[in-house]
DNA sequence: TGTACATCAGTGAACGCGCGTTCACTGATGTAC
DNA sequence: TGTACATCAGTGAACGCGCGTTCACTGATGTAC
């Protein structure tokens, strides 16, 4: 017997609307997501979400961890996707899987690494795990560098002992480290993170240059000013 | 005789606007900002300012072009502060101004070169002539050292023909130049960008590093690669 | 010096909109007997 | 197999809010005679 039409349901509503937070961040912008537009895409009720998250801060830090343990995830594989002896070329592929997650999710690594959407605090103590973890597949490689005795660091400056403290949310993860692996990775972090930033925004162009080959380029210069051969 | 109360005028309208845009956009960040607060912190109504802007795109576009106009004032007097002869000299003279605007200016920085706010479509048109003579002060100098032949250029990646007409935006003010200082431009901006847009997003405290020292030591590190001493 | 008039920067009310969040509710589902 | 009940995900109305933009207006200022 023919019951009365019931409504088709969402399985595992709580993945669906933040499949759905993506989308619209994708398509308008992580400042200008909302809950509602969120529902209206979904084509249910805006307080139904109250049911998955608190409110709309639960749900951008939810997005946060989930971007930080995409990244991580990939981070990590493509570390371990070479061999342990080969440390040259493990650093080569965490680097071009940096680029490669960045450009397909930009709107993941503009939230994670980008100007923080206004009017939302950061739960820090929620991400911090999350956001270690993601950094950690090029710290430790450039921490074997050093064990190894292969990183160039004549003239890498010194870091003075106030800093040191600072380091204390990472060190949680990789307390073993030497200081100036962090140093290094951090540099290296943040050469990779310029290049890749002006792509996603769109900002190359003007200049007449490939990202691509731009990017190898970059990961090389890194590599032969940092790394022993 | 005592004439009726007058109400305190606001002398040059248009530019208490922007300045209070500017404060606006510094606490509580740039896609946050609204026309009914500027008024009302101008102690003015929302339409007045409808007399000065179209709208509020228009307002958005006034502002990047300040940002722009006021970053590249700084790019060009670093540069002439120095001797013409004195190239490295001059380099770093632009290199640390860079910072410095940014760590003075951040939300104009992020408004400018970070991510940009949605709903709002850059009116490119407007913007290009101050963005491409920011941006002039150091391809100049890269230009000038390519010209005397201290450029280090031999395994930079050679830029595809198809890519030499975007070129186009950027080479109405610098025609005459060559592609490769283009393209090392590009990355040693990508790299400095790289440092400050980490730094004023607060990222560096994590890995326990001076943001001083290590932007020196950047510095230091492109001039190193990029030229003949 | 005094009057009539044009100008136009800023006002105040109103429009239609979208937002986050609350609350009492409903109605399908699963469980206990 | 059948009935009574508890659960609880999702609803719909409502709250108070801020937004960009429009419009007819007002009232101080400056100009022409």
């Amino acid at each position: 017997m023919a019951r009365p039409i019931k409504k088709e349901q969402i399985p595992n509503l709580q993945e669906a609307i933040k499949e759905t937070a993506w989308r619209l961040i994708a398509a308008f912008g992580a400042p200008a997501l909302s809950l509602r537009a969120i529902a209206r895409e979904l084509s249910i009720t805006a307080p139904a979400i109250y049911n998955y998250f608190p409110d709309r801060d639960a749900l951008v830090t939810a997005l946060t961890i989930d971007a930080f343990t995409s990244f991580g995830d990939v981070q990590l594989k493509a570390r371990d996707s070479v061999a342990p002896g080969q440390l040259l070329e493990r650093f080569r592929a965490i680097g071009l899987a940096y680029r490669d997650w960045a450009l397909s999710y930009p709107q993941r690594y503009q939230l994670i690494f980008g100007t923080p959407i206004p009017g939302y605090e950061q739960q820090h103590q929620e991400i911090i795990p999350s956001a270690t973890r993601s950094i950690s597949a090029l710290l430790s490689v450039i921490e074997e560098f050093r064990v190894a005795g292969r990183l160039k660091s004549e003239d890498f400056p010194t870091i003075p002992p106030e800093y040191e403290e600072q380091l204390s949310a990472i060190k949680t993860c990789t307390s073993n480290y030497h200081s100036l692996s962090h140093g290094v990775a951090l540099i290296v972090w943040s050469r990779v993170h310029g290049l890749v930033s002006l792509e996603i925004g769109g900002r190359l162009p003007p200049f007449g240059v490939g990202g691509d080959a731009l990017y190898h380029y970059e990961l090389q210069s890194i590599a032969k000013q940092f790394i022993e051969e």
